[in-house]
DNA sequence: TGAACATATGAGCAAACACTCATATATAGA
DNA sequence: TCTATATATGAGTGTTTGCTCATATGTTCA
């Protein structure tokens, strides 16, 4: 919307409580940000995978059959992300989960997720 | 990749393992949508002002200082996702917040963005 | 009934994204 | 040191996405 226009704020009294509870534009960004991460299918199931220990990129490769260069392009985003870290171990990069945080926040969308399937998408 | 490679497990246990954790796809892609929804600032601001109360697409509009169709776009979205309903009264459609692991979710991810917040974005 | 208003929706467009392919970097082992 | 191997990374590409703008739908109130 352009910066002169203006919308009538219709309940005037709601506005201002949804006001109050928006959080700024940083946070909300670093949140949509974290949210990004976990959006895309192969960044799911590369963090899924290693929940069950660390690996390196040839065996997620394997696991998830992409190609190592698709799985590393997104290791780095993931590391970029900070939901991730590595460590060189020989020829090999191995790496793991590094956020206990999101490995909840994981596993409670995952929950929500179950639930979901089982209460509503046979009768869609 | 295409369905005729195949990478080569480097350690071949470890793919076991991970193999074993990978949900199956549909769960995945299931979850990755949920995630997606949340995953754009417009949505979040959205549904973090629900959280105020229920609101109407011109109010959501005032708040967010976006135009009505962008917002009513993005409700619609939402909508879809269940992760919001909507009521007419009136000359108005109100939207909610409707999907309280969704809410609670979303509190702790907040929770997770400011804790990192606090700890690394100064230094970084 | 008709004008004004609130919302929904489709087409179009620019930006973001997830991959492929080619190539660079770095280590291990001969 | 040289070769093979593991990973990283940049450019290119088709698809997706979030907006705008135009317009459709549906409601209220004169």
């Amino acid at each position: 919307m352009s910066r002169f226009e203006q919308t009538v704020p219709h309940h005037p009294e709601a506005v201002q409580r949804a006001q109050e509870v928006l959080l700024n534009r940083d946070r909300i960004d670093e949140l949509g940000y974290l949210f990004k991460m976990l959006a895309d299918p192969t960044r799911l199931r590369v963090l899924m995978t290693l929940q069950s220990g660390d690996l390196c990129v040839a065996d997620l490769s394997t696991t998830l059959h992409m190609t190592p260069s698709a799985i590393s392009h997104q290791l780095a985003d993931l590391k970029n992300a900070r939901l991730v870290t590595s460590e060189k171990r020989g020829k090999h990069v191995f790496y793991r989960f590094d956020d206990l945080h999101v490995e909840i926040l994981f596993k409670q969308a995952l929950q929500h997720v179950e639930e979901r399937y089982a209460t509503h998408r046979i009768d869609d």
